[in-house]
DNA sequence: CCATAGAACATATCAGATAGGTGTGAGGGG
DNA sequence: CCCCTCACACCTATCTGATATGTTCTATGG
């Protein structure tokens, strides 16, 4: 079996108690636990394993730290939904450890989301359109505020709906893992955002256009028309990149 | 600031000490420090945070979870390289916890491979290409023995090689963020092969035309042909994906 | 029948101690 | 003078035991 134990790593070496319990918890969690259901208590698994209870607790520590679980206090661990909170941070770090991170994680959400568009398009709910219509709401209101020259608020009020946006599309693909990931990449495009802040605004002039691309975009998902849709998204996609790339590029220069 | 805390959850109560920590010590090894580094003693953190040295303890076991850290015993925790496993579990759950998980899974795979096979086109290495062409030899030589009948051993390495094969375009892609969720995707999809060995052969008739497919991947990214390198690799996984349709259909039934 | 105060249980965190793996530098041999 | 070796200092692994605090269940009194 491929390595996927916790703290795998370059060395080999015998598996601390910790690693031990944290491997085998991490089987029975998901072979029969469903999300919701609470493990048995700290003490229960200590005596089931021969450890002490302190060193269940650091396998329930990591287990946390892997997603897996939450813990509230004085009541017993619970296994969680997956969340992409933890696979975020690993995409920050991919991200930040390399410099041409942001655009190789940009190259990806374009084909992922020209998926998605066409996906939404096919099989979205009522209530997933919807969402995507909030989005587009909150972000016409934004750009409008934010028209009038100084307004930083608005501006990240406008770049959140823009995210929002996107991330109310992955939702209305119906895939999950679709959903799951694109929810995580957020996390780094939001950062890019603020540092990009620091220099300039990003795509000042560009917000009309922006609402107008989205909307055609939306427009396309309502009608169920899975090829507009693909191409409006790639089109739109295809701009902000260049937008980014051009922005990144006197920011760098700037810095 | 979105929630991408340790232990983010539905529920809102006040941080524990070992979760501050372990946000903390997230920040600080996002920003400053390099996989590779190693991070203070746990003795040096606990007087730094004031908290017991057992509190640091828990905190760094969450960052192990996160796969951030690696513990070696006796020496500081290093600071890791990104590791698939993590999200590789994350996966698994989601793919277990959803009657169409698989699906979603594989529909996702189909849109990164044709990007990383065009991405592979324009920009492998030598060494990329070596690396694709080494499964593509394992996997001639694992059909050929397994082309006999019954040979279950000779067929997981045709399977294994299969998987190879396929990420090594991830790899050669240069997208380090793709390479990165096509490695996690594979633990799902290895289990997914191993159920279906149960009820019958996977592809059994179909693994001479699987090598014809490959072939004409690998000759369309060697002569740096983009467009074919997509057109074959789409229309391989398509007819994948019909198979694995049919397969998984009989296997339901047959459960 | 319902509300509420404890009791019972669970986690959070600390202190202190032992065991055993790692790395380093002093000193001896070549 | 360089290299090897071994003891010591440092570090993590794990345990025991104790206190604090939050949650859940239950029995009792209104």
């Amino acid at each position: 079996m491929a390595r996927s134990d916790v703290n795998a790593g370059p060395e080999d070496y015998p598996l601390t108690a910790a690693e031990r319990v944290a491997n085998e918890l991490t089987e029975i969690i998901l072979r029969d636990l469903a999300p919701g259901a609470s493990i048995p208590s700290e003490a229960d698994i200590a005596s089931r394993f021969e450890v002490s209870r302190l060193t269940v607790r650091e396998a329930v520590k990591m287990l946390v730290g892997r997603g897996l679980l939450h813990i509230g206090r004085g009541r017993r661990a619970v296994v969680r939904e997956p969340d992409s909170s933890v696979f975020a941070a690993l995409l920050v770090s991919i991200v930040r450890n390399d410099p041409k991170g942001l655009f190789d994680l940009i190259e990806l959400r374009m084909a992922m989301e020209s998926l998605s568009s066409g996906l939404a398009a096919k099989r979205a709910s009522r209530a997933g359109v919807q969402a995507i219509d909030a989005a587009m709401r909150d972000m016409r209101a934004s750009a409008a505020e934010a028209a009038d020259g100084e307004n930083p608020e608005a501006e990240a009020r406008f770049h959140e709906s823009d995210l929002q946006f996107h991330e109310a599309i992955a939702m209305a693909s119906g895939n999950r893992v679709i959903a799951f990931i694109f929810e995580a990449m957020a996390k780094p495009l939001r950062e890019s955002f603020v540092m990009s802040r620091r220099g300039q605004t990003l795509r000042g002039a560009g917000r009309v256009e922006t609402v107008e691309a989205h909307q055609a975009i939306l427009d396309a998902i309502r009608a169920g028309d899975q090829r507009a849709a693909v191409d409006a998204m790639r089109a739109h996609l295809k701009s902000t990149e260049l937008d980014i790339r051009s922005h990144l590029a006197s920011g760098v220069a700037a810095a």
